[in-house]
DNA sequence: CAGAAAAGCTTGTAGATACAACTATTGTCA
DNA sequence: TGACAATAGTTGTATCTACAAGCTTTTCTG
């Protein structure tokens, strides 16, 4: 039968009685709803899953369409390890190619290949059109600004305490 | 020597060209980093990785201080087979027991124990600091819940798109 | 009041992520 | 220059999570 996982959530958690706290577990709830409403969407359309479309767009955007393992690892907040391991994955299915550095001969990059242009074109309306329905009921264009600020501060914040 | 991912992610990916992409984006990334933050910071510390404080403070909060799988699920945003496991952890270490519903047998509930009631408030000083050090500094209380209240209504519109 | 459908939870299995250790290259400085 | 440290990636292992199927109990319906 399969039910399971049909995508709720309703009932506020809360990680912390303070308003930072209950910020936080907004944010955490959020991002998972959002987040499976994504996968759910790229799986009904037979797309690979939301991870190889971040690192798609991510290389896509960058300057000659590639992007140093690093880089593309901090970018998308995951270890290098697990980078490595997924970059694999998107190579095998002939949409990355790794190159390599003239100077430098440590770093590989992550080089888009035609298939891979193709598939981000595909999967982007998907991803827009799912955000914008998640967003866009809720949040001018000014909110969603203010809002982008608004996270970028925290995480800013964030990265610094570490580093 | 181990460095591997010393959290930090500065640079600025893209996961749609528009305005309510670029929030989701933000988000993902902040939720990524903060997460991680916590993560460290509890590992620092000997204590249980980040799920586990979650589900300790949910049941903590709830009437009798237990819950039932269905809602505990429902509230972390995780599948309930995920839960399952998760909560068979949580009961060999003892925080957490297993009892059942009298007047409806297929329902059991995650009851909490006088170890995880001790254990949640090590752990709650840590998760409170770090999240006034990542909030605190960028937003004040008022702004905070508006942010709350931000990402609540987009959560409920991403979930209501679902059901 | 049967029999079918739904609800609630668990289990088996596969895939993905983190963590730590390892290799190779580059940079530093005495 | 030569040894030591730092940087960039990869690999091996263990853990965790999701997905799908299964079991039991309850509810619905003719």
């Amino acid at each position: 039968m399969s039910d399971q996982a049909t995508v709720t959530s309703h009932k506020p958690t809360c990680p912390a009685n303070t308003p930072h706290g209950e910020a936080w577990g907004a944010l955490a709830r959020t991002h998972a709803a959002v987040s499976q409403r994504l996968q759910e969407a790229l799986a009904q359309g037979d797309f690979p899953p939301l991870p190889w479309y971040e690192v798609l767009a991510a290389v896509a955007e960058a300057p000659e369409q590639r992007m140093r393992m690093g880089d593309l690892a901090e970018a998308l907040v995951i270890t290098r390890g697990g980078l490595t391991k997924l970059v694999d994955r998107l190579v095998k299915a002939g949409l990355l190619e790794r190159t390599f550095c003239e100077t430098d001969r440590r770093v590989s990059y992550a080089t888009l290949l035609p298939a891979g242009v193709t598939l981000l074109a595909e999967m982007r309306p998907v991803i827009v059109g799912e955000l914008e329905l998640a967003f866009s009921a809720n949040l001018s264009v000014e909110q969603a600004n203010e809002l982008r600020e608004t996270l970028d501060g925290v995480r800013a914040n964030a990265c610094a305490g570490v580093a």
